[in-house]
Order: structure tokens, then C-alpha cells, then sequence
DNA sequence: TTGTATGCGTTATCAA
DNA sequence: TTGATAACGCATACAA
């Protein structure tokens, strides 16, 4: 249970100065290739590796990004997680995660902390909660502090940071385009996130859908209780004429698929089901739900090429908003 | 875009020494009332924050835990993950976390980085690869630094740190009694990583068992490769008897769960199934799955306590294995 | 070629 | 009551 081995002791075991050992193991022409190898052998023998503690304060740079998710367990974050950290890794940062569980409080007590130097930059995704309550003073405090912020997916107007998201809009009408063609004209939209930007977004797109197509009997039930939202569709498709469902998010999705089980409805004959789901859900479950593809890739990979470039180049003024192509993945549940 | 203020600045601005500063915010009895107020105002106004980095080089300790998980796809180490973080942060903790993608190059490396005194303690579910390899150096290279270790679920005679995880032969022979009694004769095992320990220990247990009831026709199926083990499991459940499926972790269930549903089989009629998965998976599914509830709230929560116990007493030499109580959970998916 | 001094932001010890 | 100085571990400009 030795303590790590510091520069100091090894100049002291070898009778030099500790700026001749730092100087070897950094492997400065300064050093004589003699007295490099002598320390470089000693060094790698007590297994000496550099502080990066003591790297971050000296560089002020922790080669650290912040993440800030609302919940661990929705898969579409954890995908997005997956490959910040891929992709991270690959710039040589590290990340260090926070999970507000959906709630303001721990979204508020996270920036706090993350904002003390412990980061070079942060991604984040508000919490549903930040939504609820339309309390974005948090995120204010910290565009005053250096530390460049990126939002990613639950993009919205307060938040004037970079970011990245997909293209709401386009996607639920094209999914809803697809239905129709297919001759869906009783379509329900289901939304477990009725409060948070992307769902309101959705929602408009619908009732934009419907208001275009007057033949089209539009039906949205949102609520951001599980069991609340369950039943409601559950009433729906077993008492109403119901030909599609849209599900704006992976719990509402899921919900759908469960209620349609339980009723013992199949897809494709009766009922379509698609939803904002990814591949991850989908290996899980059969039938497999038609989705529309987020390419949860893509935001982790462009949401590190952003940060990277604002630790790098450091803050603009303009605010830089990517936003991702969707796809509509057609599989079993729909016809 | 100013960086954030530091107790030298605040010193200048309030033409007082950097002392008198860092004591009247630490609320030193040393210092005047008169002048803690004003500093304290100041710094206030200005938001001022500790930094963090210099405060964990100060004090040699970096309040982060970190973790290294094989995937966080997976739902059982997204739950325990959770679990990890939540209770970490009562104790004032962060957590920084690596995933390896259950790769040994991967491991290797978060375990290099990590021990660079970037954590003060290590909580480690070692990858897949790394037991078909049957590499451990870069584990016992680490056992030599200071940085205690812990590692959860997949423990291994080859690892000689503290350890959480749970009882797998009990967990086995339960779920095997249980479908015993309920008549099942014919019963297959299908697991997904036949080279992890808890792998290996739940397949002896389930081979003891057929041993001990030679009435019972029990068959293996293992793979780590998906597709293989999907089609191993469809030929199955098609051409022979199968009175219940075990799977033991959360891939081979889905699989035998998707399986079934695809062959039309009904649960509780023609066919059982036990896995070893977790809530969250099940609120996806209909119908649930019976499952063999391993706490993953219970895993990370002693996980976080045994390593914050080590991090303030020090190592000791006698090794804490904890091993965690399963329980039967029985779903519409087993008679 | 090697050694000394400085600073990154803190806290703590000691001096004034 | 306040201020100066050292130390945490490192890199680097400058001196020898």
C-alpha cells in the first residue's frame, strides 16, 4: 500500500534534481541521453505515472468533460452516453457523469459542482423538471463562468447555448405521412413528456398534421405519470377505433406496445405502432417496433466534436445549432 | 467569459493579504467579524467557488469514485450504475466513469488512467474478455498503488479484492425448485456470457442440479454472440420439448423471451421462463418476465459504502466479499 | 547538461 | 487580528 511515487522522491533516490527527472521523463534534449535512460529505468521500475491532479492545476485543464443526463435508464440517454464516452476518449478526455433523475434540484446542486473547475466543458440535457417549473436561472449562473456548455436533445428558446438535437418537426411528419399513405386515419399520439421541449415540439407537429388533414381523427394523450398514461391508453385502443400509434418518446412507446399485448391486438393487421425508440429497445422486444432513428451516435459524437472545438477555441458569440436527420424505420408493428 | 475568480484576486481587490481571505471564507475565529463580512460579501458578489482541483491536490484526495463498468447497455449495470452515483453523492462523492465495452484493451486502460490519482477509490465490474483471456495483471498491478478496489457482480478467484455480489448458486437452485414443483421437466439454460464468472457459477449450479434429479432433462445453450445463441434457442423451443427456459443475465432472457413470442408459444401453457433481469427491463415487455431480482439498488449502495469505508480506513489485509440475497420474482411469464 | 526558482489555487503553520 | 511562507506535484523559464 505504497503511495504513489512522486518526481521528488525519485530525484532524491538518484541524487539529481527534481527538474532533471522531470525534464528525462519528458524527454527534454536538455538531458544528456545518459541521465534520461538512468531515470527513465528507475522511474518505470517504481512504476511512477504523472499526478493528473496536479497536471490540472499546473495546465488548468482537467481533460475532463462533464455530462449531465436526466436518467440512466432511458436507453436513448444511455446511448448518447455510450458514445460521448467513446468519443471522448478518442480527444482524450474523460468523463464524469452526473444523473439528475429528472429533477431540477439535482440538476441545479450538478452545474454547482461541475462549475468549480472540476471540467473543461459540460454536456447537458435538462431535466423534465427544468421544464415543469420554467426555472433556468442555473443554467444563466453558469454562462458567466468560463466553462463552455453544450445542450443536447431537449433543446429550447431560455437556453441559449450551443447544441444539438433532431429535427422534431420533419420526423413526426413523416411518420405520420407514412401512416396515412398506409391508410392510418385514426392516430393517437402518446407522450409520457408532455412538459419537456422536444415533446411540446412533437405535439405541435401533430396537431399541425391534423389541422392539414381534416380527415385525419387526431387523438393526444399525454401524461408524465407511467401508470396514469397507461391507462389512459389502454381505454383508448380497447374502446376506441384506434389504426396507429405514435409514441414521442421510449416510455410512451413501450407503454403502447405493452396495452396492445395485453389486448391482444396484433400489428399490422389491426394497429401500427411507431415510436422514438432506438435499436437497443427494439432487440429486446418482438414483435420490433418501427421507429424513428435519432441516431444516438451521432448527437454523443457531434455533442464532443462541439465541446472539443469551445475548450479549444474557447467561447463565440454566435450560437452553433446542429440538428440531426431522422430516419423512419419500418419494421413488424407497422404496416 | 472571465475565469472564475480566485482567493488571490479577491486578496488584490480587497487590498488584504490571500490569508486573510482564504480564513475569513472558511470562517476562521482568527480573523475580525468586520472583515470576514466584507470578504465574504465580496466574494459572494464576484461567485467566488473553491477550486476544486486545487483543493484535491491540497489535500490529496479527489472525492471521486471511479467506476468501471462493462456496458452500460445493459440494464442491470445502468440500474447499478444509478445506484452507485445516488449514494456516492450522499457521501459527497462524484463518480467518473469508464466504459470498456466489455474489452480488456479497454479495461486496461480506464484501470491505467483512473489510478493516476484522479479517484480515491475503485469500484470495477471486470469485462468479458477479460475472463476469456484470463488476464489479470493490469488487476494486480493496480493491488501495488494505494487506490483501493472494489469489484462488484463478477467476482472471480483471481481477484483478490473486496467484493459485492450475489448468491448464484442459491439464486439457481431456487428458480429450478420452483419450476420443479410447478412440473418442468424439460428445462434449458441459455446463457449469453459463458466465460464470466457468475457465468460459469450459475451453469455448475444448474449442472448440479441435473445431476441431483436425473427425472430431469436438462439441456445447455451458450454463446456470446447473439445471433448464435438466438438460433440455438428458436431450434430448440421448435423441435424439442421445452418445459422452461433459465437464462442467466439479461441477453440470453430476451432472447429466449423474444423466441417464444416469434414460435407463438403462450407463456403458462406450453412454456416458462426465469432470467435473471431486472424491473426496469420488465416494465418494457408484455408479459413480464419472471426474474430473479438481484437489488442492483442493494449492489451499488454497499459497493459505495465498502469503498468509502476503504477510502477513510485505509486497506486492510482480510478481503470483504459481500454476497447479496436474491429473490424469486414470479410473473405471468412462468405457471 | 544540470540545477534553481516560480506558479497553478488552496490551506495551514508560523511570524508580526 | 493580519500577513508571510511553505506545501501539495508538476512543468518550465531562467541561471549556473
Amino acid at each position: 500500500m505504497n503511495k504513489p511515487i512522486t518526481i521528488k522522491e525519485i530525484a532524491r533516490d538518484l541524487g539529481v534534481s527534481f527538474s532533471t527527472v522531470s525534464k528525462s521523463l519528458n524527454d527534454s534534449s536538455e538531458i544528456s541521453e545518459k541521465t534520461k535512460k538512468k531515470v527513465k529505468e528507475y522511474a518505470a521500475l517504481r512504476g511512477y505515472t504523472p499526478n493528473q491532479i496536479a497536471l490540472s492545476l499546473k495546465n488548468s485543464a482537467t481533460y475532463t468533460i462533464g455530462v449531465i443526463i436526466p436518467d440512466i435508464q432511458n436507453s436513448f440517454f444511455a446511448s448518447v452516453l455510450k458514445n460521448i464516452e467513446i468519443h471522448a476518449k478518442s480527444y482524450g478526455y474523460r468523463i464524469v457523469t452526473f444523473f439528475t433523475n429528472e429533477t431540477l434540484k439535482e440538476e441545479e446542486e450538478s452545474l454547482k459542482i461541475l462549475s468549480k473547475g472540476l471540467v473543461d466543458g459540460l454536456i447537458v440535457c435538462p431535466s423534465d423538471e427544468t421544464f415543469k417549473k420554467k426555472k433556468f436561472d442555473h443554467f444563466n449562473a453558469i454562462k458567466n463562468m468560463n466553462t463552455p456548455v453544450l445542450i443536447f436533445d431537449r433543446v429550447d428558446d431560455n437556453l441559449e447555448f450551443d447544441s444539438v438535437s433532431v429535427d422534431d418537426y420533419k420526423s413526426i411528419i413523416s411518420a405520420l405521412d407514412y401512416l396515412y399513405e398506409k391508410g392510418a386515419r385514426d392516430i393517437v399520439l402518446a407522450s409520457a413528456i408532455p412538459d419537456v421541449s422536444v415533446g411540446k415540439k412533437r405535439k405541435e407537429a401533430f396537431e399541425k398534421f391534423i389541422t392539414d388533414n381534416p380527415e385525419v381523427n387526431g387523438t393526444i394523450l399525454e401524461a408524465d405519470d407511467n401508470t396514469v398514461l397507461k391507462s389512459m391508453l389502454y381505454e383508448a385502443l380497447d374502446t376506441k377505433k384506434v389504426d396507429a400509434v405514435l409514441g414521442v418518446d421510449i416510455e410512451s412507446t413501450s407503454l403502447a406496445n405493452a396495452v396492445v399485448s395485453m389486448l391482444g391486438k396484433t400489428y399490422k393487421e389491426e394497429i401500427s405502432l411507431i415510436g422514438y425508440v432506438n435499436k437497443q429497445f427494439n432487440r429486446l422486444i418482438h414483435p420490433r417496433v418501427s421507429y424513428i432513428n435519432q441516431y444516438p451516435e451521432k448527437i454523443g459524437q457531434i455533442a464532443v466534436d462541439m465541446i472539443v472545438d469551445k475548450i479549444k477555441i474557447g467561447n463565440s458569440k454566435l450560437l452553433n445549432k446542429e440538428v440531426i436527420e431522422t430516419t423512419l424505420a419500418i419494421k413488424d408493428t407497422s404496416r
